[in-house]
DNA sequence: CTTGGCACTCGGGAACACAGAGTGCTAGAC
DNA sequence: GTCTAGCACTCTGTGTTCCCGAGTGCCAAG
């Protein structure tokens, strides 16, 4: 159905469209690439793929443009990832390496990713719910006032001012603060609400109003899903490229955390594979005519570049593999 | 020079030149604003405006529109900054009231302003440098790490883990916790140093490296000035206007931070005073043709919206004004 | 199956005309 | 002195036409 020159063909199309963004013609083709056939066999192959629907031309008598279905077709069997330049590499490292703390690494990375692809990059900050408790802080600022904080063993650090039902002695604080460390040190986020369940039940009856009212902050900030968090940058390379669909919408989408958080976890069963979302086969209308290279890192969170559909599948997808590796090295050494 | 019948006229002139985005001509002027004088006098006196140069014709034979001199004088002495509608302010008040953390206020913030003025609102996190510290944590993690906490007045909290060079007991931690707490709570984040200096020579030698190790953390997150940190939000919302500078300009200077903070800084004599930039006002070339309507909030951080030099400053004006006591206000209650 | 030739199609640019909006100027009216 | 009315002029933007060229599809021959 398909033979080998066809592929070919195909390739050939993608790579010189991506390129020059014209719709690329037969004669053209049959000089670029040595294919070694005439221009008139590339278009008998062509009809083929336009048939089939890989191709397209913009009007009768233009050149031919690849379809989402070409893109895929073209990502999936007909390209290598290209691995980056040491030159590459070494940037990656030198500017991840200067990172303080969780949100310096990732707003490093998402600027990195940006100027590498010269693209929009998209990054979502590590996923809490995977996390576990490395320590639980009450820190009395009056005596009905109390920081909370909660820190986890991927950096992140939850804070909130609680505002107590009564006043309550300092002393009473820190054994309320060994208690919740004692039972929730190194636990899983998702299984602190059963450890602390019966935890009122074990407090002299004085405390248990302002444990309760602390509790409730500990689960609703466990509840609250920081996980959604996403950060994007780049959005200035967008300003050059012409999308089918309007530059607003794209712009909107990036600025709307929902939208963007169900484009990247769709695609979360197999974590550290690229994940390539082509155009149309996107869920929000408003990215169609763009594409999503993403892929996971550190311990569930994801990463991605957003472009549009004519863009360098084989180097966007070697900068992205790269960066979701270096960072997760990062991660996991802090 | 400029009778009042002049000033009526390029009032006249900006108003409906923002309001249809076309240069505007002597006829449409007369009859649509109860001026009552013939578009020949309408005329005479744009001829005069032009010469001044608050005005200018795109070409002979077409409309006038408002040079950034006319739109200077327009914001100076022409316009009146319009208030909020009761839903407006409402809806700010709602919008605000859900916010649990400092960066939740910021980031709830630059949206509502964003969407209040369908333009870009931008805002700069709370200097560090102004507020106190409230309180200062460590946190054993292991026997030779510690997880440092700084919390200010104002609610903010820099964290970093730290390495010790050596080994050290709980206890010693923990006096070493009180010392600095002693010293420093309530003190201004610029008289840390001053605090601290002798500080290593007050505690038994053994404590001194890690001492000092803590202490240059302390005073290196001080010095990184996180106040430089500014986000922005509504960039799609420039989709729709033109710029006599590419949009790419725009979008390439908000993400540049340092930029972003000359533009904002560069006014702040004034802190709670309306401050509009125009056009060629600005100090960087890539946002000619945007104009800056920014204001001072809580204590010395600032925020502001970023349009088209087109834009409408009475309203605008009113937004940005009405968002930043509001959120002053949050920031004082909590 | 491939190739060369040929007629056909369509988009995009150049040339052109034209209507309409807006101006500047001058001479007269208040 | 200031305002108004009229008039000729100058543009831009739009619509039309025309033509070139790139690229195609098809067919017949190698």
């Amino acid at each position: 159905m398909l033979d080998d020159r066809k592929l070919a063909v195909l390739r050939a199309i993608v790579e010189d469209y991506v390129s020059t963004n014209e719709p690329v013609g037969s004669k053209a083709l049959a000089d670029r690439h040595n294919l070694n056939v005439s221009p008139a066999t590339v278009r008998n192959d062509m009809a083929a793929l336009e048939e089939q629907g890989y191709i397209t031309q913009p009007h009768t008598s233009a050149g031919r443009v690849p379809t989402d279905k070409g893109y895929r077709l073209f990502v999936d069997k007909l390209s290598q990832i290209k691995p980056l330049s040491g030159a590459e590499r070494r940037a990656i490292e030198t500017f991840l390496a200067g990172a303080v703390d969780l949100d310096d690494v990732v707003t490093r990375t998402v600027r990195l990713l940006a100027q590498l692809t010269r693209q929009v990059a998209v990054v979502q900050y590590p996923a809490l719910s995977q996390s576990t408790v490395r320590h639980l802080e009450l820190v009395p600022l009056t005596d009905r006032r109390v920081m909370f904080v909660l820190i986890t063993n991927t950096g992140r650090v939850e804070q909130r001012v609680i505002e107590l039902p009564e006043r309550i002695e300092e002393s009473r604080i820190a054994h309320l603060r060994a208690m919740l460390n004692a039972c929730l040190d190194g636990c899983g986020l998702s299984q602190v609400p059963d450890q602390v369940s019966d935890l009122p039940q074990r407090l002299p009856v004085e405390d248990r109003p302002a444990a309760a009212t602390i509790l409730s902050v500990l689960l609703e900030t466990l509840v609250e899903r920081h996980d959604e968090k996403i950060v994007f940058a780049g959005a200035a390379n967008l300003a050059g490229a012409d999308f089918t669909t309007g530059l607003r919408d794209v712009l909107e989408a990036l600025e709307e955390q929902v939208v963007l958080m169900r484009l990247l976890g769709e695609t979360s069963d197999m974590p550290t594979t690229l994940t390539v979302r082509i155009g149309s086969e996107n869920p929000y209308t408003g990215l169609r005519g763009t594409s999503l290279v993403a892929t996971g890192y550190g311990s569930g969170a994801r990463l991605g570049v957003l472009g549009p559909t004519r863009m360098d599948y084989p180097v966007t997808m070697g900068a992205v593999r790269a960066v979701a590796r270096y960072v997760s090295q990062i991660l996991a050494a802090s």
